[in-house]
Parts: C-alpha cells; structure tokens; sequence
DNA sequence: GAGTTTGAAACT
DNA sequence: CAGTTTCAAACTC
C-alpha cells in the first residue's frame, strides 16, 4: 500500500522518494557476514529500504520492521546488508522460529559466526569472542573487512533488568572505519564494542576502529529493544561518517522460562551515516528474547550521550496494546532519533498481553515521559510509544532531517475506510483497524531534523497501518476525532521533541518523534485537521513573502524547525503551509544536501572537540566576532576554515584576552544583576513593612518621601558600595553585608528627612 | 533605534 | 567553482 501519495512524492525531496538514489552498494558494497553458502540474488529492495546503504537484519523478530509484513505487498528484504550475528549457536534456531518470512534472515541464521566464548565482567559487559573460521569472512566485496577469528570481540553491556544480555552484533565491516583512521591499533586488533550503560551517561566505545558519536535505544514494550548507537570515523576519511548501530531486541511473551535460560538472539543493523557523497550504514542489532510477559524489561533506561547535537533524545516507551499474537515478533525502527540523541528510554509494563487484537482499537494513555540526564528540556526529544502501533505509519526522510508520522487510529467499527485506492483492495486491511475518513483527524507532525544521520526507515507496509492518503497530503498523525480527548492531552504533555515512531507488523506499539518546536508551536486544536477538508493547498506557489521564511536566512527553517515566536512576516514555515514548506525542504535539499545538518559538529578527539562542519570563512574579523560561526559556537578554527587572518585558535593572545575579558564581564553582569534583584526585593519588603507603622501620625508616610529621585539615588548609593567592594576584591558575603549596610544608612537618612519634614510641617507639606 | 558591517547562503 | 547578490545577524553609534 501506499503511504505517500503521488502529489506527496512530488513534494518530497528526492532524498526521500528516490531510492535509488542513495544506494548503498556504491560506497558501502554489501556484505553479508554470514553469507549464505550459495550466492543467492539479492531480493529487490523496497524503496525505503535502499536508502539505507546497509541494513543488517540478523533476527528474524528484529527485522521486523522492514520486513514483517507478510502480506503480498511487504518489503522483501534487507539482503543488502551486512549481517552478522553474534550468538551462541544453539540460540540460533530460536530466533527463526519467530517470524520473519524474507530469505535473507534465514540465510543470516545459517552463517551466522559462532561465539567462542561468552565474557562477563562484573560492569555490566558482555564480551563475545567470535569463533574463528566463521564464514562471514569471505570478503565478497574489495572493501570488505573481514572478521578477524581470533579477536573479534563483541561488548554486549547493559544486561536488561531480567538479565537477558544485549547483544550486539557486529559485522566485519564494523571495521572499516578502523581501516581508515590511521590510528596505530587500527589493524591487527580485535575490533570491539563496548556498550555501557550508565543512566547518567552511556557510552558507546568501539575499540581500535572509531569513536561513536551517540546512542539512543528504544525498548518496546515486551517486545522490542532498540539501540541506536552513532559511530563516528576519524575526521581522516574522506568526509564524515556516523555509523548508527541499532539494536532490536525482541522479546516473546510467551516465553515463560525464566530469563536467564533463554539466550538472546541478536541481530544487528548498522546505519553509516556520512556526508552525501558517503552513503549512510545501518547495524541493527536485535535481541530476541523469551521472558516473562510482565515487563522483563521493566523500566531499563539507556542513557545516551549527549553528543554534538544540541538536541537531546527520550525514549518512553509506553504500555502496548496487547498484541494478539504475542510471538509476533514487533520492530520498531528507532532510527527516527535521527542524530538525535536519545537519553532515556524507558520500557514500561505491556498492559494487557491477552487482549484481542481486534479489540484495541482505544489509545492507551502515554505514560508520562522521563527525561534523564538533561536541562534544557525543550530540546529534548522524547520517544514514545504509542497504543496505536498498527495504525502507525512511519516515514522517514533521509537527508532531509525530517521525519514524517502517520498515525491511523482505530475507529469506531462503523467507520469507514479510507478513501484512497490503495488500501481498499488489500486483504490484510480489513481485519485492522478501519479509519473513519469523515470522522478521522490528521495531524501533521514533520518530525525531528535528522541532524547527523541520513535516517533509513522503510515505509511502513504493514497490512496494519492504514492509508488515509488524502492525495496531496504530506504525512501526518491521522487520528479518529474520538480519540482525540485521549490522545492530545498526551501529545499536550510530551516533551518537545516527541517521537513517534510506528510498530510494524503485528505492531502494538508506535513511536513518534516530535521536535519541539512541532509541538510547542502548534496548539492543539490546529494540530488536528479533519481530513474531510482533505482540500489541502499544495497548489498555492511559494510567493515572494513566503519564501522570505522558507529560505535558508530562516533560522528557525534551517534548523529545521517551525517557527515559533518569530518576528517573521508572512511565515509560511507553519503547519498551515506545509506543501510550501515541504517545496522549500526539497528545495535546499536539493541545492545543498546537508542543509540541515547541524554546521557544529563534532571533531576528531573526544565529544568536546567539536568543531565546524564546514568551517568559516571570514575576512575581516578575525574570527574573534560573532560574525564568525566557529567563534560563535565557541570553538576554534580548524584547518577546514577559510579564513583569513583568523585569531581564533589555542595560543591567539587576542582570543585569550578576549575570552578573558568576555568571561569578566559576564560574570559582573551576573553579580549586578543578582545584587539588583536582591536589593529590590528588600527595599520593596521594607516599604511594605514599614507602611502601617507609620499611618498613625497624620503626616506624611516616611515611605513617600522615597520618591523616584530618591530611589535612583539609594540605588545609586548601593551600587557604588558594590562596586567598591568587587574593587576591593571583597567576597560575596562581605559585599552583601556593605551593600546591606549602605542601605540602612540611606534608610535612615530617607527617615530621618520624612521627620523633619513631619516637624517642619505637619500639614502634608 | 538607525545605520553599518559582516559572513553565510543563495544565486548566477 | 568562482564571483555576485541577498539576507539577517552582529555590531556601532
């Protein structure tokens, strides 16, 4: 079925609709580690798929999410992809009994490498040694790296709270960067992942080959554990690279035996993320696991490092709708985070496992997000599970940043279906939920700016998602109106940032990620839009005005945001002129592929080495003004700048000096300013304490002989004794004290003169 | 607050 | 790819 209608296509970036575009064998050949024996003709790509040079799929559950459909029109496969799995051998056969149906997964199961050796040590990391001989290492194409046999090491962390371990998968061409980075233990050296979860911090380490930029995971509920992680090569290569690890960990309900007998499954997918001439890499790594259904997994959180992107990512997940079939296995793309990073991720209890599939056609409340590990929450992005996941499609804008998600709510049963051709004539539709067109609400959500990661997501094809293509429409939240009330105030509540991200297949759970200028900006009530006003304007021609706020001078449309308490006239980078807006995406997609990645970004050495993207290019200020985006963003020139006379580096006196003396002044500000605030604050409590003492005299009130003049002049008083006491280099305290003191004096004087005047004359002089 | 300077992005 | 134009922010007065 079809999620993006032809109008829609038209509109999008050609990063998005043009498969074919972003193929992954031209710089990331395909590497299956685990090869079937016979070379096997790679299955046609979907669409969506193949933008994503690489998808590893290992785990039959886990690659649901491109592949879980089963109906006739279901993607058909990731062979694309290096896979590898890392697993004991004998958890091998469990993971096919799950579900996946595409040959790939099947041929990955009978190659996978086996695991010699299984480590454990006491933080909470799994080392797996990867058996020698294993038959991924055939090197099928020139660039291929091969898995060393004896050191290939994979670091599982972060034992789930039933204390399944998480596995990751890692293919050999997890070495590749290593290869390029030029680093002494490049070679020779077991290529290692270390994954460590810390609630605070996560760290995501890959020995010897790169560094990783972030990582974000999203566990479903009772099914599905996803990790992102964003791997970033040496600055050496060619161009940028962010290679994102997802880790899919699937978990069967049914399973009742205790956790630790069941041996998790991993899958793998590496999404490589790299400048437009690198295509992106995708590892996932899935982890199917039998547990009990109560919530094996519990609340883990994976917090993930806050990397370059000022953006932060929560994931929440939230309570699924009881699937029907539990053994079916639900994917969840996670890649939605985008470069994004994801802090927390919280995996919340399924509600009702036994509930029919049929049957869920309410939204359950979304669990209330947490965010770990940040301050400025309006940056963050929260992932959270929806109730709805059949109903939610996904769609995903690689390159552009923007991330699209279509939420079909089930309906009332005597809704009608859809409008659109295409779902009426797919089987597997009808069971699911129906989508009251007349009754049915969308929502638009443009979802969050992939800042570093050209985002690989395959359309939803699940016979589940409904298709409430309207023509023209961009992709939205479709919502029934009765669901409204339930739904809104828990997408009132999210944080900015919000991701929603659909569940595939038998799907009980969906994501959505909203920027929070998305939802920050939009009040509800034009959030939704009832799709009988189907007549959306796509028609209208970017005017003159219009593009004055859909061109890259916008900052807010450059982030990629909508804007929001702008001055701009004429904004057309609003909900309300969405087609438009999608014109001017595709637009300066086209013109610049990175358009909207984030010009700060991360440098060669640790995360506080960030530095410019592209670098300046000035000429006149030297680097040492505003004017200068290195300077701005507070880093350093690097070698990639153009500029001239630049004075923005380590050992520039003028930058030192200025450092220093802008530090200086800040930090009187700060003072100024609290003093003020404090003093304020006293002498208004002074007055107000100070007016019924003195009403019985039949005077003059003392407090109105503090008239502005005298204020200024009290004022003046105190700020002088406070900059003699920062002269005189007095600590806080004592400054306070003389501050207070001067105060008093002026208090008295100001008394003293109420009196006098009293005296002088009594009658209300 | 108006005018100038500046450099990024768009444009050619 | 280089030069020019446009633009908005930074900066100055």
């Amino acid at each position: 079925m079809d999620v993006v209608s032809p109008e829609l296509n038209s509109l999008l970036p050609d990063e998005i609709m043009d498969t074919e575009a972003i193929a992954m064998e031209e710089e990331l050949p395909a590497e299956h580690l685990a090869a079937p024996p016979q070379p096997e003709p790679d299955p046609p790509q979907v669409p969506m798929e193949t933008e994503v040079p690489e998808i590893v799929s290992l785990c039959p559950a886990t690659t649901s999410m491109q592949m879980t459909s089963t109906s006739s029109d279901a993607q058909s496969s990731t062979s694309s992809g290096t896979q590898l799995l890392l697993a004991p051998s004998g958890l091998i056969a469990g993971t096919t009994t799950t579900t996946t149906t595409t040959t790939s997964a099947k041929t990955l199961t009978q190659n996978l490498p086996k695991i010699s050796s299984v480590t454990v040590p006491a933080n909470h990391q799994l080392i797996i040694n990867k058996v020698a001989g294993a038959p991924a290492a055939d090197g099928k194409s020139p660039g291929t790296a091969v898995l060393k046999p004896e050191g290939q090491k994979l670091l599982v962390a972060g034992l789930s709270k039933t204390g399944q371990p998480i596995m990751l998968a890692l293919p050999h061409t997890w070495n590749k960067p290593a290869t390029t980075q030029g680093a002494g233990d490049a070679k020779g050296q077991p290529t290692q992942i270390k994954m460590v979860t810390t609630v605070g911090k996560p760290v995501i380490a890959v020995s010897s080959a790169s560094q990783l930029m972030g990582t974000s995971t999203t566990l479903q509920a009772q099914q599905l554990k996803t990790l992102q992680l964003t791997k970033k090569p040496p600055v050496s290569t060619a161009g940028p690279m962010i290679t994102k690890l997802i880790i899919t960990k699937a978990l069967n309900n049914k399973g009742l035996s205790s956790p630790a007998s069941v041996a998790p499954v991993v899958t793998g997918r590496v999404v490589t993320q790299s400048t437009p001439v690198t295509p992106p890499r995708t590892i996932t790594i899935g982890e199917t696991v039998s547990t009990v259904p109560q919530n094996t997994s519990g609340n883990s959180k994976v917090a993930i490092s806050p990397l370059k992107s000022p953006s932060k990512l929560t994931v929440v997940s939230v309570a699924s709708q009881s699937p029907n079939s539990p053994q079916k296995s639900v994917t969840l793309p996670l890649n939605v985070a985008l470069g994004q990073q994801i802090l927390t991720v919280q995996q919340s209890a399924a509600t009702s496992p036994a509930k029919a599939g049929t049957s869920q056609s309410t939204a359950q409340t979304v669990k209330p997000v947490q965010t770990v590990g940040g301050v400025g929450t309006s940056q963050f992005k929260t992932i959270i599970p929806l109730t709805t996941p059949p109903n939610v499609q996904q769609i995903q804008v690689p390159g552009s940043r923007f991330h699209y998600v279509r939420l079909v709510t089930a309906t009332t049963g005597s809704s009608t279906v859809q409008s659109g051709s295409s779902t009426s004539t797919n089987p597997s539709i009808q069971p699911a939920k129906p989508v009251m067109m007349n009754a049915a609400v969308r929502m638009s959500v443009p979802i969050v700016p992939a800042q570093t990661v050209k985002q690989v997501v395959p359309k939803p094809l699940t016979s589940a998602a409904q298709v409430v293509t309207t023509s023209q429409t961009p992709q939205r939240l479709i919502m029934p109106a009765t669901h409204l009330p339930q739904i809104q105030p828990n997408l009132t509540n999210l944080p900015p940032g919000t991701v929603l991200a659909p569940a595939h297949g038998s799907g009980n759970m969906g994501y959505a990620v909203l920027p929070a200028p998305y939802v920050t900006q939009i009040p509800q009530p034009a959030f939704v839009t009832l799709t009988s006003s189907s007549t959306f304007s796509t028609a209208t021609p970017i005017q003159t005005q219009a593009r004055l706020s859909l061109n890259g001078y916008c900052d807010c449309f450059a982030n990629g945001e909508f804007c929001n308490n702008c001055n701009c006239v004429n904004c057309f980078n609003n909900l309300d002129h969405e087609s438009e807006r999608l014109k001017a995406i595709k637009a300066c997609l086209d013109r610049n592929p990175v358009a909207f990645k984030p010009k700060i970004g991360k440098g060669k050495e640790g995360e506080s080495d960030r530095r410019h993207s592209k670098g300046c290019n000035c000429k006149k200020s030297g680097c040492l003004k505003n004017y200068c985006e290195c300077y701005e963003a507070k880093i350093m020139c690097s070698s990639i700048c153009k500029c001239m006379g630049c004075k923005n580096f380590e050992e520039s006196p003028e930058r030192k000096t200025l450092m220093h003396l802008a530090d200086a002044a800040e930090v009187r500000v700060q003072q100024q300013t609290a003093a003020k605030t404090k003093l304020s604050s006293q002498i208004s409590d002074l007055l107000t304490r100070t007016t019924p003492a003195v009403t019985s005299g039949g005077g003059k009130l003392p407090y109105t002989f503090v008239t502005k003049e005298v204020a200024e002049a009290t004022c003046d008083c105190l700020l002088e004794q406070a900059e003699q006491a920062e002269l005189t280099n007095q600590p806080q305290a004592v400054a306070e004290r003389l501050i207070l003191e001067e105060f008093g004096r002026c208090l008295r004087r100001i008394i003293s003169f109420a009196g006098k005047a009293k005296t002088d004359c009594p009658i209300n002089c």
